[in-house]
DNA sequence: CCAAAGATGCGCT
DNA sequence: GCGCATCTTTGGG
């Protein structure tokens, strides 16, 4: 389980640090299973943190213990992050895909389609497209602001398991964040192997250069 | 009231 | 597959 010493490094080591690495959410007594393919870092001086807009009760968990849980509401859902550094500082937990393996057994992807069902009922979701999202990933995982937000991870009922190997990465721009406030730092950062499953991929986009829109690194053994 | 680290459907290439 | 309009829910000014 990762703890208190993965997250207190900086906002932008952790979250490509991230790629790779599942998360574990127990419902009902089965182990759901999502590993995390994009994120986001909102670090120190970064005028689009929300540590930025001051400090309040409920931003409160960006100063708190590095790897404690941050949710907030934006836009009618929900949002995973996770506090690093001394902070105010933290990492956004921005789309994940669904994985079953030894711990998360087939029956985890029906409590997803069941806690995330597609807009028109007569279908269900592409299970890659259950996560794509990170209003998505928490309504799969059934992850509330009041339930868990300042919280720390419990390896009874929530936590992240380490990766087994570093993957390849493209850092790019981050998402729905006002000009005024981007200062253009290229902290989003997606799995380069599992990409189909992120919100974008700046790779297959028509206005996009390598080199300048985004950059492609390949699995570092470091992080 | 209203902006906010979004999601979706629809029209278009 | 993209760009845009429209719907979303909640904390905070």
């Amino acid at each position: 389980m990762l703890g208190p010493t993965f997250f207190s490094r900086s906002a932008e080591i952790v979250a490509p640090a991230l790629l790779g690495c599942v998360i574990r959410r127990k419902l009902d007594d089965v182990w759901l299973g999502v590993l995390i393919v994009e994120t986001e870092a909102y670090g120190l001086n970064d005028p689009a943190s929300h540590a930025f807009l001051g400090r309040t009760p409920s931003r409160e968990p960006m100063w708190m213990n590095p790897g404690t849980i941050y949710m907030y509401h934006s836009r009618g859902g929900a949002s995973l992050n996770i506090s690093c550094d001394s902070g105010p500082a933290a990492v956004l937990i921005k789309a994940g895909i669904p994985i079953t393996d030894d711990i998360s057994p087939t029956k985890a992807l029906a409590v997803m389609h069941k806690n995330n069902p597609s807009p028109d009922k007569t279908i269900q979701r592409p299970t890659k497209r259950l996560c794509s999202g990170q209003a998505l990933l928490c309504r799969a995982l059934r992850l509330s602001v009041p339930e868990w937000s300042g919280k720390a991870f419990d390896r009874k009922r929530l936590y992240i398991e380490a990766r087994a190997a570093p993957p390849p990465i493209i850092a790019t721009a981050r998402l729905g964040i006002r000009s005024d406030r981007d200062d253009g730092r290229q902290t989003r950062f997606i799995h380069g192997t599992l990409a189909h499953a992120a919100t974008s991929d700046p790779r297959t986009r028509r206005a996009s250069t390598p080199g300048i829109d985004y950059v492609e690194l390949p699995p570092s053994t470091s992080l």
